[in-house]
DNA sequence: TCTTTTTCTGACCATATGGTCAAGTTGAGG
DNA sequence: CCTCAACTTGACCATATGGTCAGAAAAAGA
């Protein structure tokens, strides 16, 4: 054998151990804030969820609504990363399509971060205001000024922008936020067949709608 | 002066009052809700905003779940209602561009209705689950079967109808869930100018999307 | 007017929850 | 080893909250 020198039962350094407990918490955290929402959430759940004591949640996080605003900020910085295949594109066809699949894959891989920021919109963004005001105005206007730029260059319909925006966050986030919903109708989970389905459904009304197909 | 028939003052008979009082409560529970969630909601906030006592609102709620079902049925009661127009209507053109203005006018006037109907369904739709299963699904599936004659005909594009509802109800409801965020993002409430840019907007984008334009 | 039923409400209670703390345990550095 | 700092945690506390209740007030009916 050769020397372990990464032992693989206990690794227990102080950075380790660190990282290791803030990402079970925050991952714990998610979960039940978009389960029961902010107010409905308890210290206790999160903990038990976590497999830590609560006590221990207090030593990482000095109060639930730091951890919340953690478990917020997190979400709002995948969020945004989606907007990288817009940016790359040539015109609206491969850009806002692209846009699309990579909405469409946060909400299947991220469904519970996508509740907790519709939560906090919805409850008039508490923790996150300040963001909404500089760092999403700021990131939409730059989206909006890309898509006018296609408009006047003839590559799409002349549609607003901003109202755009909106459907393809709403189109989008629906399936994450009201997955629930849209399991029941849909009688189940939702297959890599559905997924393939609802991604290819969007795409084509959005695109067809923009007068790109 | 005619005799006052109708005292303007004082108008409490015992239906009158139990009309008035549930009536105000529920309005009260309503926006509370919508702005606090299940969890974050309080009998003594919903109380005050009622201008109630709050062994009031347990006397005509026995329970604060009592009260957050009624408002959630009332709430889905008006929810089913916007697909009249729907059901009206010869072709998609007409029938899916009122239902788009339909459900755009309730998430206008009702907007802490459709937070509170939102959170319900992310949240698990821990009191409405039955409605989904029975009512919602039924009704689901007649839209998608007009939907899908409309396609059978040559009316409108081959989209999948059930996603085509999803995106129906994402586009629209978000003018309402995500209202902060928008408010924001167009620097203040939005004038009547702005709401019917939001509903010519999203018509243009789905009629042309399904092709109908 | 008198009785009955409904409505109203301040005071109260049991419980749950966010948060604290002091005493332990464990890894890191010397 | 030994010391120190970081981490852990059971027990505890102050407060807030959903809900109860007995008695007052008011309307309906006789």
């Amino acid at each position: 054998m050769t020397r372990p020198n990464r032992p693989q039962t206990r690794p227990h350094s102080r950075v380790e151990i660190r990282q290791h407990n803030e990402a079970t918490i925050l991952s714990a955290a998610e979960k039940v804030f978009a389960e029961a929402g902010f107010g409905g959430a308890t210290m206790q759940l999160i903990a038990d969820m976590a497999g830590l004591p609560k006590a221990n949640l207090h030593y990482y996080f000095p109060t639930k609504e730091a951890l919340y605003r953690r478990v917020v900020e997190d979400i709002f910085q995948i969020w945004l990363h989606a907007a990288d295949s817009f940016d790359a594109a040539e015109g609206p066809a491969e850009g806002i399509g692209a846009y699309i699949d990579a909405k469409m894959e946060i909400s299947r891989a991220h469904p519970a971060g996508s509740k907790v920021w519709a939560s906090e919109v919805m409850h008039g963004a508490p923790v996150i205001q300040d963001y909404l005001e500089t760092t999403l105005r700021d990131w939409t206007a730059g989206r909006v000024a890309v898509i006018n730029r296609w408009i006047s260059e003839g590559k799409m319909a002349p549609v607003d922008g901003d109202h755009l925006m909106y459907m393809l966050w709403a189109t989008t986030q629906h399936y994450a936020d009201f997955g629930h919903q849209i399991e029941v109708l849909n009688g189940g989970p939702l297959s890599d067949a559905d997924w393939q389905a609802a991604k290819t459904s969007v795409k084509e009304v959005v695109l067809r709608g923009i007068g790109v197909i």
